[in-house]
DNA sequence: CTCGACCTGGCCGGTGCTGCCTATATCATC
DNA sequence: GATGATATAGGCAGCACCGGCCAGGTCGAG
């Protein structure tokens, strides 16, 4: 039984009886799929999406198929803010090293031949599903303090990445050549926004949010 | 010309001609390199080395060869402290998809199929060798931080956990139940022997140390 | 034109942090 | 037993920081 009862699949192939073929087994798992006979089918899918995916999810993804290629596909997949969410396992008869290589260097999560043992799949598509449940977790922890960033006016956010380089009041009132009593009151906003009491929690926020 | 003058790259393969032909192909990019007709023969060579590479290097590993494979070298180097100072290239005859796909994903730099063309492998190892020189960099960094840590007393680095927590120095106190005049010792101490004036300043350097 | 948002900055009292002095106690080492 | 490292802690002067109070300025929306 999978930790992530909401998950879903999304199988890419054009081949009717290769998409309900993996339906079933990820059924007697109870994992809930999806089929797309096409990436063009998939992407008109996405296309009605208002947000990134809520639930965890991966895509099992055929190379070869008429029309958009797997491989082109997926291309358009990283170029999306949530790539990381969607973690893809590529599905393939007869593929080329060089294809494979370059598909797992540009972060495929996997890359399977056919034909491939049922378990050590829905293995795969299950760690696929654990890495994309913390990729969703970790985006949540960033979305806020991301939403309190944008809160910030230009101005505070010039006086926060001085204070956040270490430097005291009266070095950043130079720096921005204004006087020590206007950067507190900006420096005690930014504190207020960020919801923190001191630039080392100010810091520690930003560091576990993914801006370095 | 290359960007690393000083750069070495190591080059594993039982077929000497093979050995040759590389080492001429790197010559040509005033690369330098040293050849290794079996995997043992490096780790023969590694295990006289008395500290981690000082300069950017890399590997072309064949993954076919008598007596210890490449892919169990490769295995053996992942081990090391320093397995990401020596990205590895891999080249194959004939190698079949999951053993590519499997090398890429444990962090191989690369998987060539024979025969390759010269000018994509140099520019490979180039790529490389810069990825090894930032590699190297950042564990330079790295280390003097690490040095300075070590030279923290233990209390001190109680002290120094509860501050980049950012308590302030009252609650530190309250917490290691000692007096607010003793944290303040404490904590100047930390602050000289980590080369900061600031508890900014401290997580800082934590941070970028690789610390979390 | 008024209103709100924003940037600016002076004053003042309170709190926190820093540096420099002093001192005691423990513990290991020589 | 002397020496040095370490932890403990008080006093004091000075600087940094905080927050509340005030007030002036610009600029765009209504």
């Amino acid at each position: 039984m999978t930790q992530h009862p909401d998950a879903k699949v999304f199988i890419v192939d054009d081949d009717a009886g290769v998409r309900e073929a993996l339906a079933w087994l990820l059924r007697t798992r109870r994992l809930l799929s999806e089929g797309y006979d096409s990436a063009d089918a998939f992407l008109a899918e996405i296309a009605g999406w208002k947000a990134e995916p809520d639930v965890p999810c991966c895509m099992l993804l055929d190379v070869r198929m008429p029309g958009t290629s797997g491989l082109a596909l997926f291309e358009h997949l990283l170029t999306l803010p949530w790539k990381s969410v969607m973690p893809v396992i590529f599905l393939s008869g007869h593929a080329d090293v060089p294809t494979a290589v370059d598909a797992v260097k540009r972060g495929a999560f996997d890359f399977c031949e056919k034909p491939f043992s049922d378990n050590a799949l829905v293995d795969r598509v299950e760690q696929a599903l654990g890495l994309s449940a913390q990729v969703q977790a970790e985006r949540r922890a960033q979305h806020s303090v991301q939403q309190r960033l944008q809160s910030l006016t230009e101005r505070e956010r010039d006086v926060m990445d001085l204070v956040i380089g270490g430097l005291p009041n009266k070095l950043v009132a130079d720096r921005l050549n204004i006087s020590v009593r206007t950067v507190e009151v900006h420096r005690a906003r930014v504190f207020d926004k960020m919801g923190v009491k001191s630039a080392v929690e100010l810091t520690n926020a930003l560091r576990q949010a993914g801006s370095p």
